[in-house]
DNA sequence: TGACAGGAAGACATTCTGTCTTATCCTCGG
DNA sequence: CCGAGGATAAGACAGAATGTCTTCCTGTCA
């Protein structure tokens, strides 16, 4: 039997690499950045059919004025890396997000500038309990 | 053209979360709790040739004594969350792990333990600073 | 020794993914 | 108004991954 399917897969994500550089694309304008200058039809179709599953998917959006459809990214970074945590915990630590943080926390090399953010939010955090909000 | 392997596919997670929760199995034991009661011989199959990608990605190790191999987790549950985490950050954020921490802090819901947990290593942390260590 | 459990190797169907081909459609210039 | 050309839609396609099963071989124990 199949498997559980990427949510996002490589080359798609190349395409939304383009997308979060720009406001807008079409097709072709995405062909030329991803499959170099020289974008012969077929890339165009590719691109096409990867930009039809992010749709699928709703991590594009499409304006269709004029002759060709112009894309725009639906979901930012932030979104697909919240995708990937989330996917992550639900498989490895029964949807809780709070191992993960533990193991970031605990194991990855943080440089100080992650320390001074984390310090930033334990602090925000803390003024916030403080004032019996939330 | 094909796409990057997942590290660890379902079905291998669903016998490597069978052997976390003990010290050892056979191919038999972890059929039966796999695969319901009445494991056939096609479920140990099953499972061996799962046990047999493990073994080749170091995630299981086998010690091959008596008449069956007792097979055993050579990765708990935090090295798995270690690799999804830097493959995700390998796709997302160039291989840094920080926007992933940013993401937690930023956006998951995090309940009083978390936030404690995180003020103790941002202690931490601070009183190693002010030692000069590291 | 002979039946048999267990292991190794590989076949297999299904699905996913990335790519390409074909057919249809729309827009613009003449 | 009509034809040309680019763009879209629909789907065919090969290669790979995954989960499962079958087959054959090996060792063990009665």
């Amino acid at each position: 039997m199949g498997r559980t399917p990427k949510d996002v897969t490589d080359a798609e994500l190349a395409v939304l690499r383009v997308l979060w550089g720009r406001e807008d694309a079409t097709v072709r304008d995405l062909a030329d950045e991803i499959y170099g200058g020289e974008s012969g039809a077929s890339s165009s179709a590719t691109v096409q059919k990867l930009l039809e599953r992010l749709l699928a998917k709703g991590l594009v959006a499409r304006r269709t004025g004029g002759r060709a459809h112009r894309y725009s990214a639906a979901a930012d970074r932030d979104a697909l890396i919240g995708r990937r945590l989330q996917e992550t915990a639900d498989k490895l630590c029964e949807g809780s997000l709070a191992p993960l943080l533990t193991h970031l926390v605990n194991e990855a090399r943080l440089d100080a500038d992650d320390i001074a953010a984390l310090e930033a939010f334990v602090e925000r955090a803390a003024k916030r309990r403080q004032k019996g909000r939330r």
